[in-house]
DNA sequence: TTGCATAGTGTACACGTTTACATTATGGGA
DNA sequence: TCCCATAATGTAAACGTGTACACTATGCAA
């Protein structure tokens, strides 16, 4: 593999300077003769040139690149925010570099010394976990945004997600007035303030008269599935189950199907997400739809008016509806 | 946003050259003092230093980045691999840019340009289109590498797939062992390689006795659909479908589902890929199990060895099976 | 003619690294 | 004592780009 053409090679072709062919590639044609923009053009197109965004970011000091972190890149909601950001950060001329804490504190303190390292334009953390070293970050410079899980207090940074207490509270109220019994929470691990918001609010919902079960559980369908089969052990209720977003409503599902339930009749399943596969392969969930596809936008666009203010504490709280399905 | 600093501010903290911070951090600290060590690792922990990839990258002459391209993000298949490619690059200490290109050449070629001006230790192209600038980039550099859809006749280059043909093939053969009449290929865009694979493997299979009514689909739910309704207006017979991935088969499944049809009684409906979701929310697909977690490490390998190697056309073949589920 | 504005282009430096090579200090063998 | 190997460190030159500044040529007004 040869070693690619540099802005030199360009410029030796056409007998210019390379402060000449810079100018053509940042768009500054109207200080160039148009005879000059034609030799430029057709030079870089013989030699397949294209500027070098390393060299590029070394003298601007700043790269083209938003790194995006999340827990668990096979959530099918994580999924389409990604590619949400993806697209929405093409549009203003960035690239998008996915990486997976997969939950884990330290994995997360490693990414973001990576993202550091390529002297990301921004980091998106979506489920941040709260570690010292991302506080100092948060405190060093002003370029992280959080997604879906509000960071600790102590940290005052950019926010894009949905309101888990209002979500959470949406459903607690569906539960009460389509008078459901034998309330279920299914809630996600209970250090994570987003999950614990969902709950919060779900309680809130509900109110004093009924009492609610709980089970704790991670984000995934493995998990669901597991709290679920301990659940329907007991058959001789009708549970309404509220699992804390959709992947862990999968895994009791899987489990009331194992039992051959049928749903609504002998279990009630609401999730929290609405992916978007609901619409398709679970006729039986309601679930409260977050417009995953929002996510992107949003972000994108706190990013490019961050030069702009000095409001590191700006807040996108994004729409969010409960899709009604056959399980209601 | 103070700038961060530079491996001089670290020289000059820990009272030592330039030379020797980068010797630090590039793992070189045989040839360091201890003493040496320590104040090199305080003073920059004081100042919360970590080195500039893009520094590096320019002197290095290659980044740490590689650059994926997608034909559809949102698709579960691609959104599996992707992180199954995300964390065994992670591995062996590169990042991950995910684009996408709405299977779309134009934006193709743009986002090729995109990842030669980020300098990508590699471009993996999963479902890459035939355009004159890729077969150009093929040619000129060594670096892409081809997923699940072959390149054209012209390019040569690694690739990691599955046997297209004999899946379908496969799924054939279960067709007639099964005896099911009214056989249906719902196949992919016809000028993908794969797609045509999997039609020409499964008619294969099928053999001469039986007719198989074909339809021509793009790889998602909407079309699926769109396809599956137009199939199922006719309801005097019982169809056996074979979906050309499984989103086209979701689609297929909402038609049946809103005509209150049965699987596998009055419907009989086949995948390719076999999403992780199946499992948990459709246990009326029987499909062709391509592991999608095994494209990360292959390609990660590929990405390693190549320098040692000349060979620019190795492939790795992946196993499938058919997973057999109620539908069948 | 001179003076001056302007269009077009070039020169040269900085950005943050890595590393070949040079340099110094130290210790041991002759 | 001198020589040399070795350990530890420093010097300086790239890598590819953008841009401030300098410079030349041209046209126009006085």
């Amino acid at each position: 593999m040869a070693k690619p053409p540099t802005i030199r090679d360009v410029a030796r072709l056409s007998g210019v300077s390379t402060a000449t062919v810079s100018r053509f590639f940042t768009g500054k044609t109207s200080a160039i003769a148009p005879e000059t923009i034609e030799n430029v053009r057709s030079a870089a197109e013989e030699l397949g040139y294209t500027p070098s965004e390393i060299g590029r970011s070394l003298r601007l000091a700043s790269s083209r690149v938003v790194v995006m972190l999340v827990p668990d890149a096979t959530n099918l909601f994580t999924a389409d925010v990604a590619a949400s950001v993806e697209n929405a950060l093409k549009g203003i001329g960035l690239s998008l570099v996915l990486a997976n804490t997969a939950e884990n504190a330290e994995k997360q303190d490693g990414l973001l010394a990576d993202a550091q390292g390529l002297r990301a334009r921004a980091i998106v953390l979506q489920g941040a976990m709260d570690t010292p070293r991302l506080r100092e970050m948060a405190e060093r410079q002003n370029n992280l945004i959080f997604v879906n899980r509000r960071p600790a207090p102590g940290i005052v940074a950019p926010y894009v997600g949905v309101d888990n207490f209002a979500g959470g509270f949406a459903v607690g109220r569906y539960f009460i007035e389509h008078g459901y019994e034998n309330c279920v929470a299914i809630h996600g691990p209970r250090h994570y303030p987003g999950s614990s918001r969902r709950l919060e609010g779900f309680l809130a919902g509900v109110g004093e008269m009924r009492q609610v079960l709980r089970f704790e559980c991670a984000f995934t369908m493995a998990a669901g599935y597991q709290q679920g089969s301990l659940l329907l052990a007991d058959r001789s209720r009708r549970y309404a189950v509220f699992c804390a977003n959709d992947m862990i409503a999968y895994g009791v599902y899987r489990a009331a199907m194992e039992r051959n339930m049928r749903i609504p009749e002998d279990l009630i399943i609401f999730g929290f997400d609405d992916n978007r596969v609901n619409e398709w392969l679970a006729p039986w969930l309601t679930t409260v739809k977050v417009p995953a596809f929002d996510f992107g936008p949003a972000i994108a666009e706190l990013i490019n008016e961050a030069p702009a203010t000095n409001d590191h504490n700006r807040t996108v709280i994004l729409p969010f509806s409960l899709t009604i399905r056959q399980s209601a």
